[in-house]
DNA sequence: GTCTATATTGTGATAGAC
DNA sequence: GTCTATCACAATATAGAC
């Protein structure tokens, strides 16, 4: 495609991406997205033909950052503790550098728009075998203690992901004038997380 | 107010709760609340002016339901060992009774509606300080290594609500034919948190 | 490819009878 | 207190000129 073609279209998913994580697909209006690029409701319907169309756009990138590399880090063929830092690091990059991303996938997931599970189900893939038998493995070499690969893979999810997904209400819940933002406390967490999982494993 | 007066009313509520937490406030209609109980929309007007009234009230009482009794949990005069597994044991009973609460909390809030800030604030504080001084004193005395009180709650919250919020997205993600179904992996968890938190304050 | 103008449908809200 | 009928408007979508 020509360069002057796709710089439009590409304008458009850009200002779409921000209206779209900032209010969600209901909240969302196609002249807020034209109004941010200044052209009008008629050229969305051109690149895109529906509103479905155009969030389906947005909402498919965003899965696909979110999961992008997490199964070849699982089946990377690297120690085990050195697989756990490297996949919370990767997760914590990925809120560092889109905070807003997940908390949007979130809240699309939780409305039940039964187009959107196929979707994501196509870029979401998690492949744990190798990693639940790296942990079977170290846990009858008594290099760990016995979990459940899925607990772990939550308990990881769960200490880098929340943080960012909660964000708007650790603002209120968090905040004292003494401490630390909510956000600089999701800033240095990563150091934290490895040490919360690694103690666990290692009782 | 007498009996008959309050059951429609009451009844509106509960739809409403239904079909805000499924669709959110901007998917939400007024016709399927009104469907849900056999009654006009004119009947949701005449209780609640507006659609944002109506969603007020659930809102109020999500919010309310989700941090009732956290401060006293934190301020109790209990060792502090027993306070964070009472703190756990609170945490996981709210995302197990009402798993979708979190999610649409968290979802409207993501969504920047100036007006729901307030009424947020207004049912969430968190009195943190008599935690934070017990955790500092623990750590003086040797009995824990030294965090952070708020980090130690991002923990907490993080291991407890991350599951719930991220059901649906885990029903793709960590569900294999041979394991337990997101939905169990939920289940059994608090023993497994507080396992976490515990050895990552003693290691 | 981009615009203006208009069609079409949804939905929140009101008026008024019973 | 509950209903029917209707308003008013907002938002997606389309038609057609340039």
């Amino acid at each position: 495609m020509p360069a002057k073609t796709t710089q439009t279209r590409d304008e458009i998913i850009r200002a779409a991406r921000a209206e779209f994580l900032a209010r969600g697909y209901e909240g969302a209006r196609l002249q807020n997205i034209a109004d941010r690029i200044g052209v009008t409701k008629a050229m969305i319907h051109y690149y895109f033909n529906t509103k479905e169309g155009l969030f389906e756009h947005v909402y498919r990138q965003s899965v696909d950052f979110m999961f992008r590399g997490l199964s070849e880090v699982l089946k990377k063929d690297i120690p085990l503790f050195k697989k756990i830092e490297t996949l919370i690091s990767a997760c914590s990059d990925k809120v560092r550098t889109n905070p807003e991303v997940l908390g949007f996938i979130l809240a699309e997931s939780n409305r039940n728009a039964d187009w959107l599970l196929p979707i994501f189900e196509e870029h979401s893939s998690l492949e744990k075998t190798p990693f639940a038998e790296q942990i079977e493995e170290a846990a009858s070499d008594y290099i760990i203690t016995s979990v459940d690969s899925d607990q772990l893979l939550l308990n990881i999810f769960s200490l880098c992901y929340y943080p960012a997904v909660a964000l708007p209400i650790n603002r209120s819940l968090l905040d004292g004038r003494d401490g630390k933002s909510a956000e600089e406390l999701v800033t240095d967490r990563e150091g934290i997380v490895l040490d919360t999982v690694l103690n666990w494993l290692t009782a």
